[in-house]
DNA sequence: AGGCGGATTGTGAACGCAAACATGCGTGCC
DNA sequence: GGCACGCATGTTTGCGTTCACAATCCGCCT
């Protein structure tokens, strides 16, 4: 056999007309079942695939939803893109999902962007936790339905997040309730909306308890960046209490910490965001805070296939709540 | 306007026949300057753009590349599917990654390769680090060029892993040369063969060296169950040297180690596998087996771009080193 | 002057499928 | 017994693109 078979070989075989292998196919009634199993039979014997692409050319429908994600090493949009393709096996839908990879993301997401538009992707999820994502949401043709994960309102197309500035809130109010004067930041880089919401969650509640802003060191989302601050910090006698912007973060905060003969939480309390699966098993264990990322998932999901429902883009969005973990790294404040 | 431009509209607006679009947009030869320009401004006027579909039924060529993947929430998976895609940003392949979630994996992994073949993947990539990947890999046509990562040579197709293997046994001789009367191996799952590769490296190292072989706990790839293993072997007088099936895995060994009052390295050695970016940052640091992913996904394509250039599938496989990264979590063995 | 060749453009068909329409046949009802 | 209706199936058309081929135009050689 030289090229793959289709529809009218299966026809052939079975005895019926192309169409009728259509019918089969696609579930449709008025197909006896006698019928039904011999050309079912002849699809078997010859290996026989549709073509989706010439399946989507005729039917101008595609119920494939693009996702767009980029630090997909990174716990969060890794998270994310798993829960979202969770979410996806209910519905009707399938999956496409360009990963922004290599050195020039602009680039590289333009192009991921440009092909799943091509390929006729019903709608498009974008795991936009960066400014940078806006900038190819702009190549989007504007009848395309649209989801951001993490994205900004400005944006003005349905989003979803989690709410980072409630988690700012909520770690830094625990650490203050523990009688702390002040409560340390280290931050996320200043391109993610998640640092720059936990960041003024943490000021939100330090002014609502009268609290003074400590000067804040910024780091990446790493353990490395998170030592390095961790290294100063340490050096800071008025310093004992400390929200980190992830949990790595706060590993690297915690490593410094121990090095310089500080004890968590003896001398320092510490408090994490995100509850990586291993946090529970630092030492000690993190107190956190913890995002629900498959209910990002089916939200997500779920604003998508409204707008495919209606045909409009919507700006509807929805927030999840983050949720507090509390663990071993978090004392009342030391004498 | 009510439905998305084709490329006659493009044609007529800049008065033009189709064919003459078609050629500008894929850069053939014999048209000039000025019809060029012409198309080029009703394209960019009308925002058109071409359908995929389309053109992969017209040309019978789709170029991209499907990659089938799941746990890619885990550290070494989600690394994988990076690394491919950087690697194939420079070929001028497009990639669509398939991502298996879901509590039912099979079936979930079943729809995805044949999506996958649906839409006329020109290969497919499997991350297939357990047997349950070699189901969906039978559902593949014959024709089809397929490469795993971290599969079977029985499989008799085209893979590339990293040597674990190599990796067990230097993790093993590293602690042996230290003075250790043996090694301890907290195992990972067993149904990934990575795991398995590990586990013989282990048992081959110590062969070599006449150790004697103690008996082996088995855990997940989480800390979790790593903390479980490791509250039995802190009970174990003997145990001084312990090779950790994943970095995770030893973190979780090094809690309980901690909490049952043994030091690290002093009391026990440990090493891990993976070298996770933040596993210089535990407490101590740990010493591990970095695997090259990069690397891999290179190998990947390369082997890939070879079956499709010969048009036929190979079995030809590539191993990439695995190398030691030592910190603080090794010493000679305690008196 | 005729025509030849290369550059440029247009025309018709084909890709594999699904939708709309058309056909044939049996059954129930008056 | 004839007619209408519904089921099962076949035929035709079109989706948007590319490919193979045809047609035109221009300059230049013989």
């Amino acid at each position: 056999m030289s090229r793959r078979p289709v529809m009218s070989d299966v026809a052939a075989r079975a005895g019926v007309s192309h169409q009728t292998v259509s019918r089969v196919l696609n579930g449709h009634p008025h197909v006896s079942a006698t019928t039904r199993t011999r050309v079912l039979a002849a699809i078997a014997e010859l290996g026989y695939r549709r073509n989706l692409s010439a399946r989507v050319l005729a039917t101008g429908r595609s119920n494939v939803v693009g996702v767009v994600a980029q630090n997909t090493t990174l716990y969060g949009p890794s998270s994310m893109v798993q829960a979202i393709g969770e979410a996806a096996l209910g519905a009707d839908l399938s999956l496409t999902v360009g990963h922004v990879a290599g050195y020039d993301a602009t680039a590289a997401s333009r192009r991921i962007v440009e092909r799943l538009v091509q390929q006729g992707a019903a709608g498009l999820v974008f795991i936009a936790p960066v400014d940078a994502a806006a900038e190819s949401m702009a190549l989007v043709p504007s009848g395309l339905p649209i989801v951001t994960v993490d994205g900004l309102p400005e944006w003005e197309v349905a989003n979803v997040s989690v709410d980072q500035y409630a988690g700012g809130m909520l770690a830094t109010r625990h650490l203050l309730d523990q009688g702390h004067k002040t409560v340390w930041h280290v931050a996320g880089p200043e391109q993610w909306h998640g640092s720059r919401a936990r960041e003024q969650g943490w000021r939100a509640a330090l002014a609502e308890a009268g609290a003074q802003a400590p000067p804040m060191p910024r780091a990446g989302w790493s353990a490395a960046s998170g030592y390095q601050c961790g290294r100063m910090l340490a050096r800071i006698p008025d310093c004992t209490a400390i929200f980190a912007a992830n949990d790595h973060v706060a590993l690297g905060v915690m490593r410094a910490m121990a090095e310089h003969g500080k004890r968590i939480p003896d001398d320092i309390s510490l408090i994490g965001f995100d509850d990586v699966p291993e946090a529970g098993y630092f030492h000690p264990g993190l107190t956190t805070i913890r995002q629900e990322f498959a209910e990002v998932g089916r939200q997500a999901l779920r604003l998508l296939l409204e707008q495919l429902a209606t045909g409009a883009r919507s700006a509807e969005s929805a927030l999840v709540e983050p949720v507090l973990i509390g663990r071993d790294t978090v004392a009342a404040r030391p004498a």
